[in-house]
DNA sequence: CGTATTTGACCGGCGC
DNA sequence: GCGCCGGTCAAATACG
């Protein structure tokens, strides 16, 4: 009995010290959860403070944007002046003249140089249209150069020794990627069904033409074709907006080719002084943003170009203003951008050739899962172009598609930093992400 | 059987 | 007007 009893005691015991430990879980837990309502708090102010920054972001990338297109418009007209007394001095270059100068008007420009324009769908309603970002629209742009005497005389002028250039009805942008890939075709993300095919003159390869089927009534084609002289080389050219969202892999390809487009676009369009082009026949010309390693500059010493675009190449072909992005030698950037990028030669193989996408980014769940989440942009770290996005390892939209697909990033990078190094496309690409940020906003309600 | 690719025919722009 | 050339169409074919 007497161990019976001391059982009870100790049962007692036992339960009444359970009965405390409740208690003080009790309270511990309470505490415990007011201190993760601190946290969260604490998570909730600093996403205020976050948004607060994004949006302060924002409006200054808006300003700036704005800014600079202000100066654009007022050193185009200045380098119009500057551009006929340097013709009057028997300069030989020929100045680059794609014959549109419609986006002198800041409104035009914002709408045709935004790569990813937004158009309105009445309401508020904003829908992501990613593309080259470069609709000429001719008839417009001739009238408005008949609007515009101060153009019109320095054309008409410029005639006598430029008959060449301005005898050259433009088309459509396009923009060449040049890269070392073994296979048939580089994957950019898109979606292509092919055509048709050609034997171009000049080159026994032939000429693959794709067009986009993301969407049944997307304009953009493209044609691929294996380069003369280097069979290793593939030559793939871009033409066209689109006019349906896209998957991240494939925003990448677009963006960069859509800074080129608008940036081919608004050199053409305010006839920047320092881009000259030499003319090699009657249907090309062609106009070398060189760097400071390798090529040279036509003439004029670089620091009075405004831009520096390692192995890019502006020419027109077919009528075509055509901008080719070089990505088959390695560009040398100065030293705070070697350090970061291009450490690797920017080659592909079969095994490492440029792939914009997942294999599977063709499938349409992927497409829709990637334009639900677009792109993981930095605002803590108040870096905003793609070259964050493809540098950032933490970054699992990227980080699966290298582990699943075989491109090299570190070439993507050196293609976005060759475009992003430019003033005009930086001051493109902010406007195109922060049209971005405010398409990304539907889903994070910014 | 549906979809993608191939390939010869066709069209339009341009130069002669 | 004719030929050349780049680009596109569409029927035939291949493929999964």
């Amino acid at each position: 009995m007497a161990a019976s009893s001391s059982m009870e005691k100790s049962m007692f015991s036992f339960f009444e010290v359970n009965e405390e430990h409740d208690d003080q879980t009790m309270v511990s837990k309470t505490s415990a959860q007011d201190i993760e309502m601190g946290q969260v708090r604490q998570e909730n102010q600093k996403l205020k403070h976050t948004l607060s920054m994004v949006l302060k972001d924002y409006n200054s990338l808006q300003t700036h944007y704005n800014d600079f297109f202000q100066q654009e418009i007022s050193k185009s007209s200045k380098n119009l002046v500057t551009d006929h007394q340097e013709g009057d001095h028997g300069n030989e270059l020929i100045s680059l003249s794609l014959g549109t100068l419609s986006s002198y008007k800041q409104k035009d420009s914002q709408q045709k140089v935004n790569c990813f324009s937004t158009t309105k769908d009445g309401g508020d309603e904003q829908e992501l249209k990613l593309g080259l970002g470069c609709e000429f629209d001719m008839k417009k742009d001739e009238k408005t150069q008949n609007l515009e005497p101060k153009v019109h005389n320095l054309k008409s002028e410029r005639r006598e020794d430029n008959d060449l250039l301005d005898h050259i009805p433009l088309k459509k942008a396009r923009v060449s990627v040049k890269v070392v890939c073994d296979t048939q075709t580089m994957n950019d993300g898109c979606q292509w069904r092919k055509y048709g095919q050609k034997i171009a003159k000049g080159n026994p390869c032939p000429r693959a033409y794709y067009r986009c089927t993301v969407s049944s009534s997307c304009p953009v084609r493209k044609h691929v074709q294996r380069c003369a002289e280097d069979r290793s080389v593939l030559i793939t050219t871009y033409e066209g907006t689109h006019n349906h969202p896209l998957s991240v892999s494939a925003t990448a390809m677009a963006s960069t080719t859509s800074a080129a487009a608008s940036m081919l676009k608004s050199t053409s369009s305010t006839s920047q002084p320092g881009l000259t082009t030499t003319a090699t026949s009657t249907s090309s010309s062609t106009t070398t943003f060189s760097g400071h390693h390798g090529t040279t500059y036509n003439s004029r010493p670089p620091h009075q170009y405004p831009f520096y675009l390692p192995n890019t190449t502006i020419s027109t072909y077919q009528s075509h203003p055509t901008i080719t992005l070089d990505l088959t030698t390695n560009p040398h950037f100065n030293k705070s951008t070697s350090s970061n990028f291009l450490r690797t030669q920017p080659r592909f193989s079969s095994s490492s050739c440029l792939n914009f996408s997942s294999p599977t980014s063709s499938s349409s769940s992927s497409m829709e899962s990637n334009y639900k989440n677009p792109i993981n942009f930095s605002y803590l770290g108040r870096q905003t172009s793609y070259e964050t996005f493809y540098q950032n390892p933490s970054n699992d939209n990227f980080r699966s598609k290298s582990s699943s697909s075989n491109h090299s990033p570190e070439t993507i990078a050196a293609a976005t930093k060759a475009l992003t190094a430019n003033p005009s496309f930086r001051s493109a690409l902010a406007a195109s992400i922060t049209s971005l940020v405010r398409n990304v906003g539907g889903g994070a309600r910014i």
